[in-house]
DNA sequence: CTATTTAAGGACCAAATGGTCCATATATTG
DNA sequence: CAATATATGGACCATTTGGTCCTTAAATAG
């Protein structure tokens, strides 16, 4: 099991040799939607071959091994789901907008066909976090961020005066994250957006004035 | 693949020729925990073997296959998820003193080293119950059971009077659901239990007068 | 154009996978 | 005790696993 270093040149500066044929980050994508769809293990080589369209020796030599292109693959979603949390919580935007479009979010994403398509995360974390490190650290961060952009939401809704009496954003936050990430993993059963939809609304609205 | 059936003979009815030598409820208790700790695909036979201590003849001959084998603990890890509702959930038992039991139960089971553990069943919803559908049944009927349960003890809590203005038992009973479910994935990074508490007690108190 | 450097793709590999089968041991019934 | 029926455990098997390597193709720099 060799690890490769790849580091890209600087810009501007063009690697010797033949360049690269394919799109890395287009790779990465495919990995990660078969990572999500089959798990860790659930995943076989000749999936990812086909998937990304690479040979055995592409991919080995762009991502080294398996665990080292699953990694990439996770760090992408996560990237992609902090990108979006950024987003709704904006802090230009209403703090409680950003509550109401953080939970339809996930209602969105955690009901019907959707639901059933699960997420990449969770499955991670309940496949890997407790034996792989790398994973672990990597799950332990997400939530820890996920956790402090909504208590920072919080926060803000309580300076504004519309949060309800004694509700304390670090608490209100934690049970925000486990609410929709429990969303998630009974999101597996494929449950209809209205019901989970007035499920959310039915939270928020025993935080907010 | 063969599936034996395997039906037990009426008590008193002794089956002909050798008795089996080992306990089929222990092996599969050990399998539990095997698949508990490592997942379906992450579980290989030789686990098995190991931790039930059976020789691949006489487990094939006992329970069929891998997967058989792997529904007969999930049932059983479900049986006992079920028999330890029904009992926080007693009747006879004050409501409120129920739901308090309950989420405790979750918090000690999802903190610590005891949350990196995780859940069979939740691991199994998001690396399986898509793609199996024997699976999905399963994972589905859980949640069913579980969130009628505890709409149960809200509903008699609110007969009771002993709850906040405008609290419906059956989204409410969904939300805690959720929140259960999503303790055990954050649980995986082993929070503190102290942390947990108080996050499920500022939870319970947003419904109870 | 030439030399260099790298990508590409498939042949190849040892180990592990889930699963079958058979010879043997042994507890039961009559 | 004899006959029967079944458990046991290991040998065995085809397939698949993740991973390596080598030949060939090709784009670059000089």
């Amino acid at each position: 099991m060799v690890h490769i270093l790849v580091m890209r040149q600087s810009p501007g500066q063009l690697p010797r040799g033949r360049p690269r044929e394919f799109d890395v980050d287009a790779a990465v994508e495919r990995a990660m939607d078969v990572f999500w769809s089959r798990g860790y293990h659930g995943t076989a080589l000749p999936d990812l071959l086909r998937a990304t369209k690479l040979s055995r020796g592409s991919l080995y030599a762009a991502f080294g091994d398996k665990h080292s292109l699953f990694l990439r693959a996770l760090d992408r979603y996560i990237g992609d789901a902090l990108a979006r949390i950024e987003f709704e919580f904006d802090p230009r935007k209403d703090s409680i907008d950003g509550l109401r479009a953080y939970l339809a979010g996930y209602v969105e994403r955690t009901s019907g066909a959707n639901g059933r398509r699960g997420c990449l995360l969770v499955a991670t974390a309940m496949e890997l976090a407790g034996q792989d490190a790398e994973v672990g650290r990597r799950v332990t961060s997400f939530f820890k961020a996920m956790e402090g952009r909504v208590a920072d939401a919080l926060s803000r809704a309580k300076a504004a005066g519309k949060l309800a009496d004694g509700v304390e954003p670090s608490s209100a936050a934690r049970i925000l994250v486990c609410f929709v990430e429990g969303l998630r993993v009974t999101g597996k059963t494929a449950p209809a957006r209205a019901t989970s939809q007035a499920t959310a609304d039915t939270l928020l609205d025993r935080f907010i004035r």
